[in-house]
DNA sequence: ACTGGGGCTAACC
DNA sequence: GGGTTAGCCCCAG
């Protein structure tokens, strides 16, 4: 059964739609929470193939430490997520960074992990 | 099967 | 404070 791409994707629609209005979450914090720790790309992709009007609260996923990444390739769509989050009250830092020890989102729910169904590799990469 | 790339991250310099 | 390098995992061509 393929549980997999599909899956993963509206749990990670999912937790975003759990983003409270004028709090943000990062990408990291998102994969957490959709049960795919350690895979924020994942979530990216996820965005990317966000359905437009799905009244998805995308603007509310940030990069780690607070930065827009969107901005980064596409600066229009950067301008208009900083825009609806100041909107919603978020106030940008310099850099145009958000705070995120005020507003980063504290997730109620504790994270649930679908242990792999292959194996649970706990790669541990001495970075 | 391989390669490149992605709205990322953390460690390094 | 910023720029670069190296991992990570998955998807599309």
């Amino acid at each position: 059964m393929k549980d997999s791409a599909e899956r993963v994707r509206a749990r990670i629609w999912s937790a975003i739609r759990k983003i409270p209005r004028g709090r943000v979450a990062t990408y990291g914090q998102i994969a957490a929470l959709a049960g795919i720790p350690g895979q924020p790309r994942r979530v990216s992709q996820a965005l990317r193939s966000a359905p437009g009007g799905s009244g998805l609260p995308w603007q509310r996923v940030v990069s780690a430490g607070g930065v827009l990444g969107l901005a980064r390739y596409d600066p229009i769509a950067g301008f208009e997520q900083r825009m609806r989050l100041e909107q919603e009250g978020v106030r940008f830092g310099r850099g145009g960074r958000v705070p995120l020890a005020e507003f980063g989102w504290k997730a109620p729910n504790p994270i649930r992990r679908p242990a792999s169904k292959k194996s649970s590799r706990s790669k541990k990469s001495s970075r």
